[in-house]
DNA sequence: TTGGAATGTCAACAAGGCTGACATAAACTT
DNA sequence: AAGTTTATGTCAGCCTTGTTGACATTCCAA
């Protein structure tokens, strides 16, 4: 297996990183790896009867306070109907507020509760010592190779998306 | 928040890419990417009534010709009624064999057919462009990151078992 | 021979995707 | 002013894929 790196010609390698034997060892990676990255929320959020859905919502309002309905929906990639119902279930709890757009009515914008806040915290709090810990077990330039390609395996809509978020966030 | 790092002398970009904000874009990059990674199968999938869990009891069993049903609920973490549920379909439709093992007989040992291989194949095609792309675009190292920053964010169970398949597989 | 491991299967349930249809309000267009 | 489009919500029903619990069968191993 270290043969694929075993070439010492600039060139050469990037030839052989290539082979279908490294590119399934990149899809196993991914498999393994998003398991274990939702494996700390998840354990959280079986507590309290919700699931991956409503995660992902509260982490995307937190994000970006105030976004509307039709944002989310277009960075999480649903139904309405599947996000409304968990919107619905998250604002009856107490930890999503809906306020209508004051330019245009039509427009619901979302915020979190401060109930909210706390879960998303709680929840984020897990994920991210997984990741501050894999990252630095791997250290900065794995990282950055890290970003580099998951940002290159996105979808082009999606990368954009996730760009202007980190423009924004940042 | 960058106060787990506080303690450094050496490398001063240590202390930088481990922000709270760091780690949300890492977080987010996984989101997007994973959706990425999955979006082309997912599409094949489809036009066949299969879903993602179809695809993942062909790869492995593809990866690992003649494992048993018990090894396979190791490695994809779901129970047995789920998966058995799948190989039934896959069974009956034809695309995998199970073999009644020959020292114990107890346990069954999985097999592609040659339908199961073609299929397998269009899946893991697809899949791999996408990999292969994002790979080239992103680079040598930036590919050696992604696998190290990936290992790290394994659950240290699945994590031997990956390396246990990588050993094998080459 | 008996206990336990490996497997299969039935039933029931839940989360969270999906489609289709329909309702409402507000904004926009003509 | 009337008609169209946009944003959102909601109802009903379906599918996949996960779960638990119960139970049967086979058969290795002590």
């Amino acid at each position: 297996m270290e043969s694929a790196l075993s070439s010492h010609h600039d060139k050469g390698q990037a030839l052989l990183y290539l082979t279908d034997e490294q590119l399934r060892q990149g899809i196993e990676a991914m498999f393994f790896a998003y398991r274990g990255f939702t494996a700390d929320p998840d354990r959280i959020l079986a507590q309290f009867s919700y699931g991956r859905a409503h995660h992902r919502a509260l982490h995307f309002i937190n994000g970006a306070p105030g976004t509307t309905v039709n944002n989310l929906l277009n960075i999480l990639g649903v139904t309405k109907q599947s996000l409304n119902r968990v919107l619905r279930s998250l604002i009856e709890d107490g930890l999503v507020e809906s306020h209508v757009g004051k330019k245009d009515r039509r427009k619901r914008h979302l915020f979190l509760t401060v109930k909210g806040v706390k879960l998303e915290q709680k929840l984020s709090n897990a994920q991210r010592l997984r990741m501050r810990s894999a990252f630095r077990t791997a250290g900065p330039e794995a990282v950055a190779g890290f970003r580099t390609v998951l940002e290159a395996m996105m979808d082009p809509k999606m990368r954009n998306t996730y760009s202007n978020m980190r423009d924004n966030g940042s």
